[in-house]
DNA sequence: GGGGTCATGTAATAGGTTACATGATTCT
DNA sequence: AGAATCATGTAACCTATTACATGACCCC
């Protein structure tokens, strides 16, 4: 597994927990939770377990007790062994070091823009600054307020990547929106075209309600 | 389906090559190709199949003929139908108007940062700045040739996305080494604490073999 | 004319997600 | 005391990926 296991980011958050000391399941979940990784790797439970297990036959984690604490259904506590150790650096190292190609669904969205008249477009462009914007003051307030608290930044850069990247999209978008109007895409009567717009209604001044720029 | 299929995008770019005419699934792999959309959609043929399948049970979609060239297998011809018109219009129009959470592997990378020592992912960042920086150097060539070749830009906007959200990475991550050097990340001693450093080797002047700064 | 590669698809497997189950705790 | 929620996990289902299959074309 070791190589083509690599898929699944969760497996590797489990990695990260038990080297700092030995849990159960949902102990992990609850501490990723707790430090806001969830926000970063996608958790559930069910997938928890998957990975759990997958981990246990790939040899790079052992159960070590099963304890039962009142009538609680039993909780298996899972130690990291050494080539978990191993694993979890090499994998950590390869994710930092490497890009890796993403597939995003903006990217997939923007890959298909001639299936919409220009139009429509623009205006789907302008809903998604305003959205952005507001995402951005949001994730911008917690990250800043966490760190009022005392937080190191060490242990929110991915709020502080996350913030960058959505101030780089809505850049672009910003940019898309204005080469959209301004014809400077190319093509814009052709595209037009393949979308018979009833009249040669050529937007002259028919902009949406968004005024972000 | 229509709510909860809008998973996978290789589902909306089949849509999409229905709406220009009716094809077999093969065909619709190799258009996608030819306009580079397997960069911005992931596209295997085992996934195509099964896409497409789920596609027309959920009435999008529909078998018109199966024709027979030579005596090569059967070939199904799909042709869209105007509920699979509408899916498709919707669909993009809410990948486009709405930001939606990615999870990047770099970001899972970065929430994980203290597993590693702050030398170690010093390093690994400079080594991710020059895979970045070629991987730039690519992609706008790719771009550049293109546009050269005379297509418009409205074809390739997805490629210029691309290299934006690269940059803008590229700068963030520039940011952050320089960030954890000077020590502004704060924490730095207690980092290096979970990791017992061998020497009290301070990094003075031991900068690996990237120099991109 | 035999070995590769293209064209086209099917089947088996593995991975992950949703739904469900059950006892404990807390709230009203 | 009953309702809601927490803690903990299992099982069934669905999706996607990999591996395989098969005839045709092409090149030497």
């Amino acid at each position: 597994m070791t190589k083509s296991k690599r898929s699944n980011a969760l497996a590797l958050a489990v990695l990260a927990c038990l080297q700092e000391r030995a849990m159960h399941p949902y102990e992990m979940a609850t501490t990723m939770r707790q430090r806001g990784k969830h926000e970063s790797i996608k958790l559930n439970y069910g997938s928890l377990y998957t990975v759990v297990q997958s981990l246990e036959r790939a040899g790079l984690i052992e159960a070590q007790e099963t304890e039962r604490e009142g009538r609680r259904p039993e909780r298996t506590v899972y130690g990291l062994l050494d080539a978990g150790r191993i694993e979890l650096i090499d994998w950590l190292s390869e994710l930092l070091s490497t890009p890796a190609k993403e597939f995003t669904q903006f990217e997939a969205g923007l890959s298909l823009l001639p299936c919409l008249p220009p139009e429509d477009v623009l205006a789907l462009l302008h809903d998604r600054m305003a959205a952005t914007e507001l995402a951005l003051v949001a994730e911008r307030s917690v990250c800043d307020h966490a760190y009022q608290q005392g937080l190191p930044r060490l242990f929110a850069v991915e709020s502080e990547y996350r913030i960058a990247m959505r101030e780089a999209e809505l850049a672009f978008v910003h940019q898309l929106a204005d080469d959209i109007r301004t014809g400077s895409l190319g093509g814009l009567e052709e595209w037009r075209g393949y979308h018979s717009a009833p009249p040669p209604l050529q937007l002259p001044e028919a902009r949406s309600e968004e005024a972000t720029e």
